[in-house]
DNA sequence: ATAATATACTACTAATTTAGTAGGAATAAT
DNA sequence: ATTATTCCTACTAAATTAGTAGTATATTAT
């Protein structure tokens, strides 16, 4: 049950907007460089991160992207949806005529309970609570 | 981050042996019918989950599939560990070696609690409980 | 013994998804 | 004008997943 690396990237660099100055536009090169990912790749899943509305884009010289919303107003669930194309474990969740036997499948239940266990987690953090997180681990390192 | 149909149906395949009759082996044929697998996908997933101990085989005219334990201790867990090549949501998680920013990486923090939470629901729910929930809620229909 | 019924094993193939690349167009700053 | 950047579209490569095929082996029943 690996994550794609849509989503992996993708949380990656919104992350790196969130730790960024709202004001100053943050490029694409720089994200991809210092995440280490195909920069072409990226630009792909900016697309999308920009397109549901996290994060907006201002292009030419000196341009770059930056976080559209506060960092407290987006949940990782949120992110994590508009990437991972497939939010659900199993089609049947969502589409119940996905498979006639839906409706009392014991199997489906389960996936379900799976399911919202992911939700609960994801939906409790924000992206500022990521961002404090990063900082405090900091903080650490430097007390030792 | 769908589940693979090895999982799903593997899943699908093991319910069947547990509320199956414990001392009747059960064919392969009839629970991929039941099931709606094909059947020689299915002959593979059960040599998994027999070389991991959860079902056993007899072979030749009326043998078939039996689970090799109490339905009461096989935990979904195992079960899911078994089928789910990848157990862990980033690579990361079980080998730090694998990026070099693993130590303070938050995106890893996070994938890990979500990681944890699909451990603890799956770890929760045994065959058993499966079974039972299965029965209540045939009960169910009758009552109507 | 033989036929019938099952699982066991090994190898191949097809389909789908995922990841990544390429190249140029549009836009903005200097 | 030149440079730096995002934007857009299409293509390609790699990997994974799902499924098929055929043969070997074991067991039961006749």
């Amino acid at each position: 049950m690996k994550l794609s690396t849509r989503t992996r990237y993708g949380m990656r660099a919104i992350i790196e907007l969130a730790e960024n100055d709202r004001k100053r536009p943050l490029q694409l090169k720089v994200i991809a460089q210092r995440q280490d990912i195909s920069a072409k790749y990226l630009e792909q899943l900016m697309v999308v991160l920009k397109s549901a509305g996290f994060v907006r884009s201002i292009r030419g010289a000196k341009g770059g992207y930056l976080l559209a919303k506060a960092p407290n107003q987006i949940k990782l669930s949120d992110i994590f949806h508009c990437l991972e194309g497939t939010v659900s474990t199993v089609e049947c969740i969502e589409n119940e005529d996905y498979c006639k036997r839906a409706a009392d499948c014991v199997a489906r239940q389960v996936w379900t309970q799976v399911q919202e266990a992911i939700e609960n987690v994801l939906q409790s953090i924000t992206l500022q609570d990521v961002v404090d997180r990063a900082k405090g681990d900091k903080a650490l390192d430097y007390q030792i």
